[in-house]
DNA sequence: ATAAAATCAGTAATCGTTATTGTTTCTATA
DNA sequence: TATAGAAACAATAACGATTACTGATTTTAT
């Protein structure tokens, strides 16, 4: 680990992150930061995202739909994916110590985490007249 | 839905994806068949696997190391994924059903489905000295 | 104040995947 | 069985997300 000094853009970062209850990219974070730092480098998004979720201060949310996505909500929770729109939401469930109790189990190793998405089609996508397929 | 002709080249890709116990990527199914079809391209490979899976022959398997990884098992199971060696392992859960239920009292729209991947260190990696960090 | 090291902006390169194009292979019908 | 239209192909270019590189800037310990 190096000895990681402080950075203006990197707080910037983590901040944004934090107002955010959505679940943005690491494009969205460089877009609405291009605001305040007119010319931050995607690079240092990139770095600095990666930096904070090594560092465990936010996670990261992989969704099938090409690009990362980043949490700044660190409480335990699960996510519900939208098939359609691709929208993330947050969801809650209470059954995972026992999840990670069963997989242990039969787990060829040992079990430290697990990983929950959800998916179907959200409540506004139904209204919308998106009725699957 | 296109008509979907008989092709040499996707028989192929599904006897080898059920024909292999691990979770190859495109790339990896790509160069093992290169063997049988000396000239067989990349873009074909790419195609079947996302045809085979839209038809619900073979499953997709996003694990955040990158690539996509690709499943002949079709039984329902879930993953036991190395965060150091990043191998893909079976692994059997049966509370699936309640987990759906349980999603759907506070989920936000139909839930239909769910993916549910467990991490941790394989017992060969921990064999081979590595002990987290 | 200063110097070493981390971080930065800018940009090029890489990687996985998808799209395009002109050719080949299936398959239905004659 | 010949043949014509459609689907699939190989080859390759294009694309989007991410990472690596380089020389300038900022932070921090002295």
């Amino acid at each position: 680990m190096p000895a990681l000094k402080y950075s203006r853009q990197r707080e910037a970062i983590r901040r944004f992150l934090m107002t955010r209850r959505d679940h943005p990219t690491a494009d969205t974070v460089y877009t609405c930061l291009r605001e305040e730092f007119p010319n931050i480098s995607l690079g240092t998004v990139y770095r600095n995202l990666t930096l904070l979720s090594d560092l465990g201060e936010i996670r990261r949310i992989s969704s099938d739909s090409g690009a990362e996505h980043f949490d700044g909500d660190l409480t335990p929770h699960q996510h519900f994916i939208c098939s359609h729109c691709h929208r993330i939401y947050d969801i809650r469930i209470d059954k995972i110590a026992s999840l990670l109790d069963d997989a242990q189990k039969t787990a060829p190793g040992k079990v430290e985490s697990c990983r929950l998405n959800f998916y179907g089609i959200c409540e506004q996508c139904a209204n919308d007249g998106f009725n699957e397929n």
